[in-house]
RNA sequence: GCAGCGAUGGCGGAGUGGUCUAACGCGCCGGUCUGGAAAGCCGGUCUCUUCACGGAGGCACGAGUUCGAAUCUCGUUCGCUGCGCCA
């Protein structure tokens, strides 16, 4: 959410920024805010002044208890002031409400340098790594690879639970926690502090962090329970902080999450009845930084070159691209995609995604930054990939399939799996 | 799930319908003092609004009663203790 404090001193340069987007529904909302602002602070000064002659009465009735007529008289005039009141109150109530729903559907305001872009494909590539190489052999489906070496259950897993559900077996849950593992130990490196979050969380807390167009789309709800399934573990370690206000001495707050994501993909084609690409379920280890609003950027390029590593390290391809306009989202300023090589489709398709959501979320949250003179600024917050094991499984399996029809261990994960190096087709299966 | 108790500023804690002020203590910031520091003393330390003077609000959240609510009533949430259930 936009700061009204700074909406109201920046009216034109906000206004500015939010055409980059080239959405006119953004202007006519902004205008209409900037508007109804106005209308606001006059009806709350009605409001008070209301307020002030009341408490005047009501306190010139304390001193008069012992005179019946005079007393009559001043209730009486309190009484009317009082409705008056209430009548006010209603319209500078509403203009509140009406402001505030606005400012929910406005979008952040954009880092200088994201480009603009209908949609993902137009996305700017900025930097490739690693070398792609032909196979001299036909690459198999991630899912045919994880059936050949008995690694998962994609048929049961959509029985119990529907199509986009899998559950993993054997060599891919191994393969699955060792990726979680070497995440976390490099993160830990960079001062990253493991954390696993609760798996639900209330409306009140998750309205802080996400689109409210997600409600519809991508949580889980619990059955009447104030309660939904995380989409990722950023939701919960950021909205954790809301109505703090954290010395800067405790800044930076750097974490690692780890858990399981929940995705509903309302809407979206191409739910996985076999694979591990676009599903319901999936573990993610997730980078979240807090800190002072000056720290952001580089924070931001830090979390970037972290996941980059992780990447490098495992040995796949990768592309980093700039998210344009059209595919930012309505929570960060600015978003880098970080996408994987496929060999068997020859593209590159989405790994992780790297934001810095500036003061977006701490608006929402209410979560401040005090400095040691006592002054106080909103906070700013980030969130980075570093592995989503499901979508890097995929990653691994087609870039480390052998011929036989299993898969080689990439080198930095072996000493997590007992040494492993190799893991052979297992002819049981079908 | 049931019962009892509770929720007040960054922290501790007073206040149970009206004295102009949420007392007091701790912490923190600034000043004074000092060669420097500590102690002491003075001032500041929730939010909104106003160019400013000032004004309004704020005692878990939401309604209500009243001329007037931190205080009374109802609902909700959360916490503590005990019982029940349980990996």
């Amino acid at each position: 959410m936009l700061d009204i404090h700074f909406v109201r001193e920046h009216v034109e340069g906000v206004r500015e920024n939010l055409s980059r987007r080239q959405y006119a529904p953004y202007l006519e909302l902004f205008d209409q805010v900037a508007g109804e602002d106005i209308a606001y602070r006059k009806a709350l000064q009605e409001v008070e002044g209301l307020r002030a002659k009341r408490n005047q009465l009501t306190q010139q009735v304390a001193k008069v208890k012992d005179n019946p007529m005079e007393k009559q008289k001043l209730v009486q005039e309190s009484r009317s002031v009082g409705e008056q009141i209430i009548l006010n109150e209603k319209i500078q109530k509403e203009l509140k409400e009406k402001i505030h729903e606005k400012l929910m559907k406005l979008p952040n305001l954009l880092a200088e340098d994201v480009p603009f872009g209908k949609d993902d494909t137009q996305n700017v590539q900025v930097k490739t790594w690693g070398e792609i190489t032909e196979k001299n052999f036909e690459v198999l489906t991630h899912a045919q690879v994880a059936k050949n070496v008995d690694g998962a259950e994609f048929d049961r897993a959509v029985k119990i639970s529907g199509t986009g559900f899998f559950a993993l077996k054997g060599p891919l849950v191994l393969l699955d926690l060792a990726l979680q593992r070497y995440a976390l130990d490099m993160l830990m490196r960079d001062g990253f502090i493991p954390y696993t979050p609760p798996v639900l969380m209330n409306r009140a807390a998750y309205e802080g962090v996400t689109d409210l167009s997600d409600f519809g789309n991508q949580l889980y709800k619990i059955e009447n329970e104030d309660l939904h399934l995380i989409a990722t573990s950023e939701h919960p370690l950021t909205a954790q902080y809301m109505n703090e206000t954290l010395p800067s001495s405790q800044l930076p707050i750097q974490l690692a999450g780890l858990s399981p994501c929940f995705r509903r993909e309302v809407g979206k084609h191409g739910l996985d009845e076999r694979g591990f690409f676009r599903v319901h379920q999936f573990n993610k280890i997730e980078q979240i930084v807090i800190c002072s609003p000056e720290e952001s950027p580089a924070f931001h390029t830090r979390m970037v070159s972290n996941t980059e590593k992780l990447f490098q390290g495992l040995g796949i391809p990768y592309r980093v691209v700039n998210v344009c306009t059209g595919d930012l989202g309505i929570v960060a300023a600015k978003k880098y995609d970080i996408e994987g090589w496929s060999p068997r489709e020859k593209k590159y398709f989405e790994l992780a995604s790297l934001s810095n959501c500036t003061t977006y979320q701490a608006v929402r949250l209410n979560i401040k930054v005090s400095s040691p003179d006592g002054s106080k600024r909103y906070a700013h917050t980030l969130n980075a990939t570093a592995i989503a094991t499901a979508r890097m499984l995929r990653a691994i399996l087609e870039n480390y399939q052998t011929p036989d029809g299993g898969f080689d261990v990439p080198p930095v994960l072996q000493p997590y799996m007992y040494g492993l190096t190799h893991i052979a087709p297992v002819t049981l299966v079908k």
